[in-house]
DNA sequence: GTCCTTGCAAAGCGTTTGCACAGAA
DNA sequence: TTCTGTGCAAACGCTTTGCAAGGAC
């Protein structure tokens, strides 16, 4: 896992700084969808001289490399998340928690948007997810 | 069009003010997904006493009653549209422009998602549209 | 030496809040 | 009078920017 984003930097001609390693592995393992602020808590222990702007700096550029996606919320943060086209969002609409669900396929016609070049389709689902549905 | 929304305040049990009219009015015939700067802009010469606390407080009242949707952009900012489920939007990534779209219809399996209750999708295609096509 | 990564402090910007004034009921 | 709509000013929260210190090469 860590040679694969070593690698990765290589090809991209980054450098795979600890910091950025620990980003990177961070998002990979939690699924979290989580936002600066998540990713700075979370790492701060085994980054002790972290700063929320580093996690800023290291995001956009993993933005720019394609290696990340990033979520823009109802609460106006925006959340990051390994980039993976396999799967859609479910937000629930009482906890705000967004859950991956398997790929949501559409079914859109391009002859109906003439002159639209279309490169990329997002899916979201929203409603209740089952833990708000129990508090019911 | 005015009775229209004066209607619609009735049934809602809100006042129909001559503020809200005029966003609500902005918003059905422009179709532009404004911003709150956007609305403030277009409107302070017909209500030179408008402030965007205003179009603020006025948006959210239109949020709590479903007569408008917002989209969470990439930079941070809110849009708002009147409320119409018959649509869905294509977002140009190099002008950031949204267009509607003829709705986008989905094909999801809520087999494969069970607890999570979806009540509602959304649909945003990427890609680039014809106005900066033409600039490539 | 140069270049790049990191991080503190401050600024920027969209949005919300506190509060007060004015008008309607 | 009481309630509601409006709007100024300030606060708030997320993000970016300016810039300098430290490390890699």
């Amino acid at each position: 896992m860590g040679n694969n984003f070593t690698k990765k930097c290589l090809e991209l001609g980054i450098s795979p700084s600890i910091t950025r390693k620990k980003i990177y592995e961070y998002l990979e393992t939690s699924r979290n969808h989580p936002t600066v602020d998540d990713i700075y808590r979370d790492l701060i222990d085994s980054l002790p001289t972290l700063s929320k702007t580093t996690v800023y700096n290291v995001l956009n550029l993993f933005l720019e490399h394609n290696l990340v996606e990033s979520i823009n919320t109802s609460n106006n943060e925006k959340r990051y998340e390994i980039k993976d086209e396999g799967h859609s969002h479910f937000t629930c609409k009482i906890c705000n928690t967004i859950y991956d669900v398997p790929k949501v396929s559409t079914s859109y016609d391009s002859t109906r948007i003439p002159g639209f070049t279309i490169e990329n389709e997002q899916v979201n689902l929203i409603g209740i997810c089952p833990d708000c549905m129990k508090k019911i």
